[in-house]
DNA sequence: TCTGGGGTCCTAGGACCC
DNA sequence: TCTGGGGTCCTAGGACCC
């Protein structure tokens, strides 16, 4: 804990759906709901009209569509678009100081004491939050965001969750426990549904009651390490550093599918394909791996991984998926999968080709290193697009879409900066039509 | 038509080593 | 014929986060 209030924590307010109405004028004021839209699908985030009819993160998506009315948006996420939000973000943060730590594409610590000159009295950090706040709406086309500063990583983030959305609250140094107290232990970081639960049963509802346990009694609740950090955190004793780069620890692709799969043949052509996806993001990061998983879940949803750790890293998709391969057919397709995931793990920072450069190629390797995939069959035509995906017409111009089926797609000619668009039903494989890209929320004059 | 996808960290047991 | 004690690596699973 520091003496003054100089970490910072910024959380966007309901980001994927903020982004798809700033980008979609006729969903502003509306209920929306970003996910997965198929029939296993969750809730990614819900817009807070949508919350108002009980929508919730990480709820499935079907039930989300038992709960809100007839004209809520259901939209897959554009990654790309928030993305390119975020990063317009991050940017705003990064002047605000050099030490930004990304805790994910909506969320950031700022450690302030690391800026230039800053004021860090109350009132100091006050006005700068106010200022940064606004300019992250301006940029970003409307986004907002909640802020908390306070004297830790851990204030900081209970001070951005307690006046959402667009909220500002700075803990003044030396009232943490005063804010701390009465909360529930589930806002702690850390405390999910099974150490609630845990808690609940000695009795341990809020902080307060958290701090009034010792120290040997949380470690025998929660273990070691767990038992220790909740003792801290009641106390409101948290050194966590801002740190700017965090080196990842692995990479890993994983599907759920739309029904259950049992053939070994059509599972094994799908391992290919996420090695193929994992070995393509390690190359681009310059890292290999030395431990291979298979992940995969039952019909039943039990879910087991197998791994196998190799003498050297790898970055090659083939020797990815030959593991990945052997490990399913040990673990055994019984009853149907739900899910099958492939990742890399124990990585460090060293090229393949840097290898060979040393050993001389190993010829099979390079090959399979730059052999394509094969083309994807062409899906059906109206599979081609997807709820809220961009689009262009050539004659109607940018829009997105609303809805597809029966051979149909229906599409919404607007952008971020026009008024709310005409909807016209088009052919699915209308020739006219294309996925286009995110628009830009700027005015031109502002340029890109 | 229950339950995504990307991660991180921790625990625990067995193998192995000195 | 009675049982060490660390330390590290590997594997598997679980809790948790956004």
């Amino acid at each position: 804990m520091r003496r003054e209030a100089s970490v910072l924590h910024l959380d966007l307010d309901a980001f994927f759906a903020a982004v798809e109405q700033r980008d979609k004028p006729s969903l502003r004021g509306r209920p929306v709901v970003v996910g997965g839209t198929g029939g296993r699908g969750v809730v990614a985030t819900a817009s807070y009209e949508a919350r108002a009819y009980g929508a919730r993160s990480a709820m499935s998506t079907a039930e989300a569509r038992r709960r809100c009315p007839p004209g809520t948006a259901f939209l897959g996420g554009r990654f790309g678009a928030y993305r390119r939000t975020s990063d317009v973000v991050m940017g705003l943060l990064r002047e605000v100081s050099p030490l930004v730590e990304p805790v994910s594409i909506d969320e950031a610590y700022v450690d302030l004491a690391a800026g230039a000159g800053s004021d860090l009295s109350v009132d100091g950090v006050t006005a700068l939050a106010r200022d940064l706040k606004a300019r992250i709406a301006e940029a970003t086309g409307g986004v907002t965001g909640s802020i908390g500063i306070g004297s830790s990583k851990l204030m900081a983030k209970i001070a951005s969750d307690l006046d959402k959305p667009d909220g500002l609250v700075v803990v003044a140094p030396g009232t943490e426990l005063d804010v701390l107290h009465p909360l529930p232990v589930t806002r702690l970081g850390g405390v999910g549904p099974a150490t609630a639960e845990r808690l609940r049963q000695v009795g341990v509802a809020t902080v307060a009651h958290l701090a009034a346990k010792s120290l040997p009694d949380l470690v025998a609740l929660a273990g070691r390490a767990h038992g220790t950090g909740l003792y801290q955190l009641a106390r409101a004793d948290d050194d966590r550093p801002v740190v700017a780069e965090r080196e990842a620890k692995s990479v890993s692709h994983e599907e759920t599918f739309e029904r259950d799969l049992t053939d070994l043949a059509e599972l094994n052509r799908l391992i290919d394909s996420m090695a193929t996806r994992v070995g393509a993001r390690l190359r681009s990061s310059a890292l290999s791996g030395r431990t291979v998983t298979l992940k995969l879940r039952r019909y039943d949803f039990t879910t087991i991984t197998r791994s196998q750790t190799l003498p050297q890293p790898t970055d090659d998709d083939r020797q990815v998926a030959t593991i990945a391969r052997r490990l399913l057919a040990e673990a055994g397709t019984g009853g149907g999968l739900r899910l099958l995931g492939v990742g890399v793990s124990g990585l460090s920072q060293y090229a393949q080709g840097d290898l060979f450069a040393v050993e001389g190629p190993a010829p099979a390797q390079v090959e399979d290193a730059v052999v394509e995939e094969p083309a994807a069959p062409e899906p059906p035509a109206d599979r081609r697009w997807w709820p809220g995906q961009d689009v262009v017409h050539d004659e109607l111009g940018p829009g997105w879409v609303w809805g597809r089926g029966l051979g149909r797609v229906t599409v919404r000619f607007e952008g971020p900066l026009t008024a709310p668009g005409p909807v016209r039903t088009l052919a699915a494989d209308d020739p006219a039509l294309h996925p286009g890209d995110p628009p830009d929320w700027r005015p031109a004059t502002m340029g890109a």
